[in-house]
DNA sequence: CTTGCTTGGATAGTCTCACTGTCTAATAAT
DNA sequence: ATTATTAGACAGTGAGACTATCCAAGCAAG
């Protein structure tokens, strides 16, 4: 197909089309004259996946490119996978002090997880250092619940990833670190309204 | 204290501090003269506020300043307090198809999750739409446990909502919903190097 | 009291990001 | 033969978050 077929079917502009190709995050149709190009449905699906990365997921183009080239070409060790898929989206770090660096590294300790990067040890206390600077504290027990929760969450993902072939467990890693995200945020949000919707019967009750 | 001192405490330059003046996020300070402001802790407090929101946070400068907004003139009603702190960090939407939102609908209801607003019912979908795109399918029992495992964390935040005074209801409210979206994360990024790690050492033993 | 630094306020400039528009020469469609 | 489309190059745009420059009015030190 030609490129105003893609972008017709993609339902992306052409110009834009233009752009991914420049930025080198689209692979090339294959050429079939000097001014024309042969599109196909590796193209639909390829700009559908970066439309989702830089969309809810929240990835910048070339933190979509990067990721992308690792799709393409896999790190040889799975750990290595999943260091590409957490730098990839690159969270935004405030100042750390010590207290917040300690408090961190004591909410890993009480919820088991030892052998972490340092990478994702920082923006836990990047996190954590954005409540201090609200003067927002939580308990100790609210941060082992979180710890919990994502324990369990992260247990059944590992578990689940595909063994039988490498592409499909690269995939997998890759694209639920990041897609799996704003699923998680957006149940959050729906299981506070829900939470709060049944505080206020409880209170409308007592009355 | 002058600007200069503010500046210095804070971290941030002088210029910056202006701009968020000029922008209306941050109060302006007591006028001693035609060429001098008095500025206190209130205003530290404020920046270190304003950088953990547009920080870890990830919110735009307008959005935080909506969120302040709200947190010095509280909605009257709490059920308006959880839409304002849910619609001061806009997700990024997608298309979404039908089958999409028919699959976002199925979860919420399977969660149990009645009496939920439109907006977040499409964040879920739109979120829904990006694991599509990327054809990336999660089991129903996978949804059902991020479900289980946000109940989990919500059920706790919302009995954790501090009723003794409105202001610091509003201010658990409004900040927690934001600040602790990136600790979440973090937290489950940990935990999948933790899980990745005892996966390597299951089947290193089997060897 | 003068010399120089600081401030508030206004305005304009910078840098990044993700596009979007324009142009050209070569082709494809009719 | 005429009209439309395309690849590729390059310049322009608009939003967002600052950053720099000016100016007149203080304030501070010698």
């Amino acid at each position: 197909m030609r490129i105003s077929a893609l972008a017709e079917l993609s339902g992306v502009p052409v110009a834009t089309i233009k752009f991914y190709l420049r930025e080198g995050i689209l692979h090339s149709g294959a050429r079939t004259s000097a001014t024309q190009a042969d599109y196909d449905e590796t193209h639909v699906r390829r700009i559908a996946l970066i439309r989702a990365l830089i969309g809810p997921a929240g990835l910048s183009i070339s933190a979509a490119k990067t990721l992308i080239g690792s799709l393409e070409a896999p790190p040889p060790e799975f750990h290595d996978l999943l260091g590409a898929a957490h730098s990839a989206s690159p969270r935004v770090m405030g100042d750390v002090d010590e207290a917040t660096e300690a408090e961190a590294i004591g909410i890993i300790e009480r919820a088991g997880w030892t052998n972490c990067s340092g990478e994702n040890r920082d923006a836990l206390a990047s996190a954590l250092a954005g409540l201090r600077a609200a003067d927002f504290t939580l308990k100790d027990e609210t941060f082992d619940l979180y710890a919990a929760a994502m324990t369990t969450v992260a247990d059944d993902e590992v578990r689940r990833i595909p063994t039988d072939s490498l592409q499909a467990a690269v995939e997998y890693v890759l694209l639920g670190t990041v897609l799996v995200e704003p699923v998680l945020l957006a149940m959050r949000r729906l299981a506070h309204e829900r939470a709060s919707a049944r505080i206020f019967a409880d209170r409308a009750a007592e009355e």
